[in-house]
DNA sequence: ACATTACATCGACTAATGTCAATCCAAGGA
DNA sequence: TCCTTGGATTGACATTAGTCGATGTAATGT
């Protein structure tokens, strides 16, 4: 394991329950907190990645398989991973001359928790 | 009401419950409908207008409410309402010479329930 | 040792985004 | 009618983000 998590999403589960958006006005730091989570996500490319990594059979799948589906270099695509193991939504695991990433477990969700609530 | 809707959120409740991203790989189409919706949340001012307009008692606040809390100008305020208005998650209504913007009442959830049921 | 394969990183380029000052456009009030 | 006030639009600007070709790097196979 070596994943490159500076990251927010601890924060954001940590801080979910109390403060969903719509409760009460958020705090400048949370809302900052949140957009770089959201922004992390909000890119077609990004979503058909995590989309296709959780599909995947035990939740995994290599570089290769995503070159295949989208139809982006390969760099973009390792750009892509990169951007979305930043944000704490994938970890990375090297096996061999292979890359396989995985979904981080509760990461979705801790997003999703603090948008819903209203 | 005088709404500017051109926008995807009636698209994305409508598919939301068949797919979630996690379960299959998600339509490209569907993929870049999602990203335009999460890419309007994806800011701190956005986010904390959502919020303030959210928590305003009869969830509505005029734009003068917002540059109270913001420090930002006021036009850049407008821009942010026209971003999150065409988006489908505010509606405008104007009493007077003032504008009243409120929450669209389902569409943070339905974002949110797209993102969830990893 | 060399070639190959799988992926990451770098550099450059373009397009999109956030911001503000200036301007415009109602709607009321003197 | 004119002035003022609340907001939306416009134009310009700086910054960021997505994309790719070229290159770098580590592991595997011959």
């Amino acid at each position: 394991m070596m994943v490159t998590q500076t990251l927010p999403l601890t924060d954001i589960s940590a801080d979910a329950c109390t403060s969903s958006l719509a409760r009460a006005a958020i705090a400048p730091e949370h809302a900052e907190t949140l957009a770089r989570s959201l922004k992390a996500l909000a890119d077609p490319a990004r979503l058909r990645i995590i989309s296709i990594v959780a599909a995947h059979a035990a939740a995994e799948a290599c570089v290769c398989d995503l070159t295949d589906q989208l139809t982006l270099s390969q760099p973009t695509i390792s750009h892509h991973l990169k951007v979305l193991v930043d944000a704490g939504f994938l970890t990375r695991v090297k096996r061999g001359t292979w890359s396989y990433y995985s979904l981080v477990p509760g990461s979705l969700n801790s997003v999703a928790g603090v948008l819903a609530a209203v």
